[in-house]
DNA sequence: TAGCCTAGAGAACGCGCGTTCTCGCACGGC
DNA sequence: GCCGTGCGAGAACGCGCGTTCTCTAGGCTA
């Protein structure tokens, strides 16, 4: 197995323990047996635990991102629908088996404070989200782009913790934030 | 030193060391030196760190929602500007120093899976809350009070995350999600 | 075949945790 | 005065972690 084998698997495997479990409680070890690599070959790829854990939280960035992007563009093209996509797409994923909120939340939580790594992971997904949105809201007819995309970021933030933390039986939190959204974008539009 | 003096030298000690550090950064015997008290009581009035966690939770959860509620009261009586508030709230408490994000989603995320008590009072926490923004809507001129109370819900919680996690310069989170909220009240309102 | 580099398996290390145990001591009832 | 009970102080224990080290085996070159 070479290195890059080695990376896929580690960073599957990764993906596969730390979402569920949390950070802290999943150790190299287990990782490293999830993936089928030596201890060796996981330190020679990533020094520290905080390395791991950091490309791991960089991989889901990108497939998150990709996930999201591949939807809305196949589910809208006017651009307020777009932006309504978004929360659409929010309320699949919130249905997935398994869903336990917003992992890059979930690590700032745990281990935030002290771990640079980590938390440039985290700010630049939620900075990379944010420039997402104000992408789609540029495409609105709207004065300030800018505002609406930061409207709609905090609705899709809070529906994200709603729907981790709130327990059953919750209202349907994605659908309520389309909701806002809608409003929001109605309110916002100079037409 | 009774027992009554005891549980509060605790639970302060363990506000002053959970909420900016983590919870599992800090060991038990962290928190017994911080609040000067002997090991042996520390377990006499919590048989588990989960049990002193729950109830460190618990303390934290009063005194916000009392805080919230205080300054609502002191500082609106129109039903529209109570609920905007709240959001005024939130920006004052994103300014403290050692500002950290709501403790309730750090807990879940850093032990939400295992630890059914601590999981117990952070969904109390959001329930609650969502209840005092239901009082409020109840009193707002509009057909549906639990849609825009959960709208509402959903622009704080996302507040709260967007302040904890976005890097310096942010946007000023709290004054967006006001505005939004306002937008919020006004599509919502009958009059 | 002999030597050598590499890699895997996993033992070992040092540490910090949650929790329990031990010890010595002060204080209250007879 | 004396015994027992409860207390604080902190040592001890068992465990699991992140990280490093050791041993062994195999395949490559000459």
């Amino acid at each position: 197995m070479d290195l890059i084998d080695a990376n896929q698997r580690l960073l599957a495997a990764a993906e596969r323990l730390y979402y569920p479990r949390g950070i802290h409680a999943v150790g190299m070890d287990e990782v490293r047996a999830e993936a089928g690599v030596s201890l060796k070959r996981l330190y020679q790829l990533y020094p520290s635990k905080e390395h791991l854990v950091a490309a791991y939280l960089d991989a889901r960035d990108e497939r998150w991102r990709a996930r999201l992007r591949t939807h809305v563009e196949r589910h809208a093209v006017d651009p307020g629908e777009r932006l309504l996509a978004v929360f659409d797409w929010l309320g699949l994923w919130f249905a997935e088996p398994g869903f336990r909120g917003c992992a890059f939340v979930n690590a700032f939580g745990e281990i935030g404070g002290d771990a640079p790594l980590v938390l440039a992971v985290v700010q630049r997904h939620k900075v990379l989200f944010r420039e997402y949105l104000l992408d789609l809201a540029r495409a609105y007819p709207t004065p300030d782009p800018e505002a609406l995309a930061d409207e709609l970021l905090l609705l899709a933030e809070g529906a994200m913790s709603a729907a981790a933390v709130l327990p059953e039986p919750r209202p349907d939190v994605a659908a309520r934030a389309r909701r806002a959204a809608s409003a929001l974008l109605a309110a916002a539009s100079v037409g």
